[in-house]
DNA sequence: ATTGACAATCAAAACGTTTTGGTTTAAGAT
DNA sequence: ATCTTAAACCAAAACGTTTTGATTGTCAAT
């Protein structure tokens, strides 16, 4: 059935040590012997029995990424991204990914225990962090390596890759109220979400910078979903006294509000503006053009697998904690022109 | 370090043998022993190491699904959708999901051959099939499992599920000839790809059946991103005879086809109608909601999971091959009213 | 007392590869 | 001729688990 290193010694007459040797460039192997069976290898088409390698080597070469949610929400073009960067960069590198999806009667926590106790990744990304977050409470308990695309409360031990949230939407507020805006409304992530508190703690903080109070009418907490931004913006818009500025904490959720603003006959960009954060690549290209922070999710995924990978084979990383500083994207969706 | 069934055998006195049969429920180890060694590994947290079980088995429980992409396209959410319904349906039987990314170049049948000789996974789920697939060849070739989302030239004597196209397209053009529509473009995806030979085909019988010819004009080749359908739209529009209706071969590129005629000052619905085929999940909160076909990707990826994995169960499948009626979904870029 | 059947357990082999340490041969130096 | 060294190769053990087939002890029937 399968060629195995046997079929290769026999049919070079050497023994299966001499064949390994050769075939893994051993300088005890003579020259001629090498080529003799690497190229009987390559006639019969042999691969080692990845498994039996595995358990020798006490190596697995895999990525483990558990996505942290389930069916059709997964065509939030932030994982289509990150799986891409992550893919992509543990390609280079030989290793492979395994991803998991998180069903909702199954224990997170028992596929993370499972997956560490079988040995079956060399190491974790973990992403979309929650501020008690404890998958990475038990891989620092348990001393497995891990790399986190995102922060959490608390003592930052650990390497990780995040965007300045903070930085990101107060440059989001300081543009609209040099734009004139005064009533600005936030429609943000699920609370548990570290990224939730950075991003409205920026917004806080620059309207505090202006003098301006949040009205507590104007915060809306959303799913990350276009049809949750969608539900939000609606609400907003009912108010007496709507806001004339929608800040988002996602495209997705920008994207909804945009739809809902225009529904309502408002023109984005003149009667009210809507920004976002992640600059999906939707963003440039939508109608109108999505003002947005821009964060270089693929980036960040081959950063994340990069450091993740050095780790796992014993390398100091250069840097272990990076905080990218955010870059404003001003578009359409705000006013600008075309561009 | 890390727990062995040796260490499990030492702690209640058993043989690694009755303490792997006991952990497996043979019939012939005593209820008394099954509690002990059961009670045991949990409390040490014993969790068999998976390679040595697929080498001993000679199973890996593991999917291959190797994306036809790199880079930022993954964002496209057909593939976080289809990454879903296949994550979820292999965690359901709880078998693996190895992901990796390949562009469709010569390097990619080296990945294939790879993870096939070296055993790596039980089988493949190929996706965005060719007129003439290469993968699709070898597979049969070496008579390795796989299923198809999609279909090929020629003989059809594999497992797959596919969408009809032809349908699908033609009850779009149906529905636009009945609006009143005689000048239809049509944006097509690359034409390697299988199933815009049968996306065009829907078009061009429908059209024919109401005694239309497609002007050639009127046909551009898009591929597949906003981007795309952006590009495509505005040379279009710039036609000395626009045509009044744009048919775009799948969401993304309808997207871009609507953001390009709204810069243009049309509106969408009245002046220009623009289709798409996907039903993503945005095309239904976008502004307009956009008229397309329902494809259910997740769902379809929750199919041809289960298939394989029978297939590699040796369970007999009761249907091989699947082809699943379109659902024409009309909305507002056709000029529906909003519903 | 002897024999047969059954329950329960276990040693050994197996899976395919890598690594360790041993063996053989040939060549050069003494 | 003898000893040493280096090149080249190989047998055995190892990795952790599962499976095969053997063994042991007990009980019931003769």
């Amino acid at each position: 059935m399968a060629v195995t290193i046997k079929d290769i010694a026999k049919a070079t007459g050497k023994s299966i040590t001499t064949v390994s040797r050769a075939l893994n460039d051993y300088d005890d192997v003579s020259h001629e012997t090498k080529l003799l069976v690497q190229r009987v290898a390559a006639e019969k088409g042999y691969t080692p029995n990845l498994w039996a390698q595995r358990l020798q080597k006490q190596r697995t070469e895999t990525i483990g990424l558990i996505l942290p949610t389930r069916g059709p929400r997964l065509g939030d073009p932030f994982f289509g991204q990150l799986i891409a960067g992550v893919g992509d960069k543990a390609g280079e590198y030989g290793y492979d990914l395994l991803v998991s999806t998180q069903a909702p009667d199954r224990d997170e926590m028992a596929i993370y225990k499972k997956k560490l106790q079988g040995r079956q990744v060399d190491g974790f990304i973990i992403v979309r962090t929650r501020r008690q977050d404890r998958r990475i409470d038990y891989l620092r308990q348990t001393d497995f390596p891990f790399v986190v695309f995102g922060r959490t409360e608390g003592e930052l031990d650990y390497p990780y890759v995040d965007e300045d949230g903070v930085a990101g939407m107060a440059a989001i507020i300081e543009h609209l109220v040099r734009l004139g805006h005064r009533r600005i409304a936030c429609i943000t992530p699920p609370e548990e979400l570290m990224f939730a508190t950075y991003r409205l703690q920026g917004v806080q903080e620059a309207l505090a910078q202006h003098g301006l109070d949040m009205d507590p009418a104007l915060l809306r907490r959303g799913d990350l979903t276009q049809r949750g931004g969608f539900a939000e913006a609606q609400a907003l818009l009912a108010l007496p006294q709507p806001p004339t500025a929608i800040v988002a904490c996602n495209d997705l959720m920008a994207f909804g509000a945009i739809s809902a603003a225009q529904q309502q006959g408002f023109v984005v960009g003149r009667d009210i503006v809507i920004t976002g954060f992640d600059d999906t690549p939707w963003a440039e290209h939508s109608n109108p053009s999505l003002t947005t922070v821009h964060q270089p999710i693929y980036e960040i995924g081959n950063m994340v697998c990069d450091m993740l990978i050095r780790l796992t084979q014993g390398q100091s990383l250069e840097q272990r904690q990076v905080l990218l500083k955010p870059r404003l994207i001003v578009r359409q969706s705000c006013g600008a022109d075309a561009s």
